[in-house]
DNA sequence: GATACCTCATCAAATTATCCGATCAAGTGG
DNA sequence: CCACTTGATCGGATAATTTGATGAGGTATC
């Protein structure tokens, strides 16, 4: 490889600094050490940066480009350590996020979109499962927090309630259980259920309560669910907030089931107690707390 | 500064490769060598980017993070190099075009998106400069290329004619010239003349007629010049295609002048004889040809 | 137009940085 | 258990870099 950090910081010494000898008693060098870098790269780049015809050496049309570009790869280069200074100052390089996909992705991008705007070092991975899937990839990835409607308890997990989220049985209008009335379980598991795909690939905790009928569609997020419903495909429960539009405006019904209709979820959000949050996590959390409703904590 | 290229990609291999063995043989190094990088790059970090305490040495957390921006790093860098070679393949480190702001600018910007879609390592900087100010400006810059309205010949320049242009004299339709017939100097001059100010510092070489009323309003552009039109703060020539819509919609007026509402410029497009174009300025100056309307050569 | 001072290049010598080859402790896998 | 891996470490070899001195040429000032 051609280019080189220490050749290019003598670069723009240089150049800053306007000539060789000035350059040198910046970087604490001497004028012969200036000029011997500066050959080094030329030498490596095949290329004159400077035009030395005149009194004093000139950049080159050649010269100026590297130059513009090589202040970006210093920039760069500045980025990376300072990224470990603030990796030691208590930021996590990473923060792994699972969260269901039920809840309100608006939201969650919202903080998220916060996140960012604090400039934090941190990367943040968000990953999006369903039901039972939140916390078997939570496991799987040791992933720093979770955000999920089911939750199987562990002494090494800590919890936190927040507001209660409902999901409501809808199907399109021009179903037949849409003008139903007094619905029973039996006449529900007479039509294709819609639901989302549990993602645990075992289904070693629990997966939530579906009717079971002897059809039941699977899909994989909410978004297809939801299109599938408008399609007529069949019935299924919904986050509200994903179908007030449609219950409003008549294109969705709410089932006169007789079990109940609607259904409350609390969401928890569960992090680790073995292994403490970083402050990027310390930040999301609190954030997720404000934006998603504290309730009652417990662990 | 604690980074360091060779460092970097050192590292690289030792991921990429799965072991220090392995990376020190793709290298052309002994194993000790790399060792030796690996253990100089985490000391200048100060923080450990292998966890050594397994078998075989596997990443922490930051050393991932680190990783994943030298990368970038490296991709920079090598981007560096590759330029150098684009330039002695031909392409120039860069071009700089000189434009008349009363050509329409819609269609220069189209070309300049073909330049950018070609990948062509050269940095274009366009600047736009009125009447006089073109030519002063493209030899102030030393610029490569000249699109303009008037041009004082010069032998060591080559001149190519392009598509004429027509300016149209106009005002607002609420104006009272706008319902004038047959108007004379003297009346025009009874009225305030809108113009865009040559940006040329010392009025060397010509500047284009005005009428030279008593009260001449200068404005910085097209654009501010149409808007002062449309406000009916004075008269004015525009080119035609920026005001085709207002005439068409009768928001602004053509004069029936008798000296005649319409003037004619031939652009021309200007090079340099004695420093010839580089490959990108001959991809623009065939593409600014193709799209102005070519016409007899000359020079 | 002499003088002092500046520009950057160049050279041999001194100093470092990097690499090599060998060896070691620890871990793996038959 | 033995052959083989992985990565660390060490002294000596080699290459890269820096130094300090010198030189050729341009500038500034009187």
């Amino acid at each position: 490889m051609s280019v080189d950090l220490e050749s290019l910081r003598v670069l723009a010494a240089v150049v800053s600094e306007g000539g060789f000898a000035k350059a040198a008693e910046k970087l604490n060098k001497t004028q012969s050490a200036v000029s011997y870098q500066i050959q080094k790269l030329e030498q490596r780049l095949g290329t004159a940066l400077f035009d030395r015809s005149a009194y004093r050496a000139e950049l080159t049309p050649v010269g100026e480009r590297i130059l513009a570009e090589g202040q970006r790869l210093l920039n760069q280069a500045q980025y990376v350590s300072s990224l470990v200074d603030q990796f030691s100052e208590g930021w996590e390089p990473r923060l792994e996020l699972v969260v269901d996909g039920m809840l309100p992705s608006a939201e969650l991008l919202a903080v998220l979109k916060e996140m960012v705007e604090l400039k934090i070092p941190t990367h943040i991975q968000l990953r999006v499962e369903y039901l039972g899937g939140v916390q078997q990839r939570f496991e799987q990835d040791r992933a720093d927090l979770m955000l999920a409607l089911e939750y199987r308890p562990d002494t090494r997990l800590s919890s936190q309630a927040l507001a209660p989220a409902e999901t409501v049985l809808v199907a399109q209008a021009g179903h037949p259980l849409a003008r139903a009335q007094g619905i029973e379980l039996a006449t529900l598991q007479q039509h294709v259920e819609l639901t989302v795909h549990d993602s645990s690939y075992s289904k070693a905790y629990g997966g939530r309560q579906t009717f079971g009928g002897e059809r039941v569609f699977y899909l994989s997020d909410f978004r297809a669910k939801k299109e599938a419903l408008e399609m007529g495909l069949g019935y299924g429960w919904m986050p509200i907030e994903q179908v007030a539009r449609e219950l409003a405006d008549g294109s969705l019904v709410e089932l006169d089931y007789q079990g109940g209709s609607r259904h409350r979820y609390t969401p928890v959000l569960v992090s680790r107690l073995d292994l403490p949050l970083g402050r990027a996590g310390q930040v999301l959390s609190d954030k997720l707390l404000a934006r998603f409703g504290e309730q009652s904590a417990d662990s």
